[in-house]
RNA sequence: GGACAGGUGGCCGAGUGGUCGAAGGCGCGCGCCUGGAGAGCGCGUAGGCGGUAUCCCCGUCUCGUGGGUUCGAAUCCCACCCUGUCCGCCA
């Protein structure tokens, strides 16, 4: 949720900024603004009828108690009473169309970010050499059915097109992986551990920005519950309505879920295999900081995310999106793309954005700089760190052998127990 | 899913129609005391919005959430959410 205040006290300045995101946003502001000056004088208006109906009622209990005769005041007080009546429902009113829509303002991009459509991507910075062949590498959905550790045609029969199913080794490796990289953060990264619902309430939902823009790319259950798109969701609400206390800021959790996505809209892209699929598995880091830290807790998470693909030994490239690629909430965010030899193109494995105080203020999480100080929101981060699938493609295809094995980077080798991936490994 | 009991400030806990934003306690902050610490004592300790204004003040709202009754609601009524206990069901 955007400040409104920041927007009133220096609208020109918000709405350069804010445009640089999505150049036709300004009406939208402009509207925000009328609002919200409608609200105030509303406001005003209303008070004063409160604050002579307040003293007039305390008029009343004084002389009920001494005995004398209140009648006149409070026929006074009726007719007060009825124009409250009357005021107050404009006023919330208002105030519920203002929310309304400074709920759908995306967050403002840093002044760093790139300008521009997806065409302004920048990339960073690569690492890692990417494999080289004597043959021709296949693509990971051939070799993850001749290994028999994937199973897409099952799992469309089970539930639909987009729900794929890993068997034997297949399955050990989505475990081995989850244990990995939650290993890595936790017991190097300073992460705790966190193991979340998967179904979220319509709250909070709305407090990580998820609604109301991206409703149709969530399932929904019947009892209005959202499946999780992303652990982001539960582990940032974890906090929600809570004031931290700041010397134990910043820290962050890791936390494995499944994340459940529609991708309602995204017919025909990337289908084959499992590079875009309804449900996978991601390991997330979320953090919350001051918000004078923000930016280089941003990197720092960057660097966390980096390790599992170095570890690895997956090669990968990042890329700073531009203003008008970043998510709804986002104020800057890095993609990590990691090289897939048999698709022959980079898949974007994670995603690290710093929200600032987006987040924070939908969540109403906020934290006391000192023990007596007013409460302050403090900003949140997340990364993916990793999402598995693309993980798991980038394994098969860059270190397949001809004869259709795959070699098991040595870091998993302990999580997996072999090291190579065969057809008749089980 | 059914029955009953509850949801009050950072925490515990009083308060059943009128100076109640809320007694008391704990915690926390500052000070006194002390060689130092503790104990003890004193003072201070919610947030949102609006106004005004550089951190002072004024108004308003908030006692789970949303409605309602009333001149006036933490207190009465309705709905919903959540927690606890028992029953049912179940991994």
């Amino acid at each position: 949720m955007i400040d409104i205040k920041r927007l009133r006290d220096s609208p020109d300045e918000f709405k350069a900024a804010a445009a640089r995101r999505a150049p036709d946003i300004i009406p939208q502001l402009d509207a925000i603004l009328e609002l919200d000056h409608q609200r105030r004088a509303l406001v005003q208006k209303v008070e004063a009828l409160k604050a002579d109906r307040n003293e007039a009622s305390e008029e009343v209990a004084r002389r009920k108690k001494a005995g004398e005769d209140a009648a006149e005041l409070l026929t006074r007080l009726k007719t007060l009473s009825g124009e409250i009546k009357e005021q107050d429902p404009k006023l919330r009113e208002t105030e519920g169309n203002l929310k309304q829509q400074i709920l759908r303002i995306p967050n403002t991009p840093l002044e760093d970010v790139p300008e521009g459509d997806p065409t302004a991507n920048r990339e960073l910075r690569t690492w890692g050499d990417r494999p080289s062949f004597s043959f021709d590498p296949k693509p990971h959905w051939e070799l993850g059915e001749r290994l028999g550790v994937l199973d897409l045609p099952r799992g469309a029969k089970i539930a639909g097109s987009g729900f794929p199913v890993y068997i034997g080794q297949g399955s050990k490796l989505i475990r081995s992986l989850i244990n990995f990289m939650l290993d890595i953060h936790t017991t190097e990264h300073g992460y705790r551990e966190m193991w979340p619902p998967a179904l979220v309430n319509e709250s909070s939902a709305l407090a990580t920005g998820q609604l109301p823009d991206l409703e149709n790319n969530m399932y929904v259950t019947g009892d209005g519950l959202y499946l999780i798109p992303t652990a982001e969701v539960p582990v940032t609400n974890f906090h929600r309505d809570e004031v931290l206390s700041g010397d134990e800021l910043p820290f962050g959790y890791a936390a494995y879920s499944p994340c459940f996505r529609r991708e309602a809209g995204a017919h025909g892209k990337d289908t084959r295999g499992i590079i875009r699929i309804h449900q996978f598995d991601k390991v997330e880091l979320v953090r919350y900081c001051t918000p004078d830290t923000s930016t280089d807790q941003l990197e720092l998470l960057l660097d966390h995310a980096e390790t599992v693909l170095q570890r690895l030994n997956l090669p990968y490239r990042v890329i700073v999106l531009a203003t008008g690629d970043i998510g709804f909430s986002s104020a800057k965010t890095y993609d990590l793309e990691v090289w897939a030899s048999g698709l022959g193109t980079w898949l974007e494995v994670s995603s690290a954005s710093v929200f600032t105080d987006f987040q924070a203020r939908r969540a109403n999480i906020r934290y006391r700089p000192t023990p007596h100080s007013k409460p302050v929101f403090v900003h949140t981060l997340n990364a993916s760190a990793l999402a598995l699938p693309r993980t798991i493609i980038a394994l098969l295809e860059n270190n397949q052998l001809e004869d259709g094995s795959v070699r098991i980077p040595e870091p998993l080798v302990p999580y997996m127990g072999v090291d190579r991936l065969t057809s008749h490994g089980g």
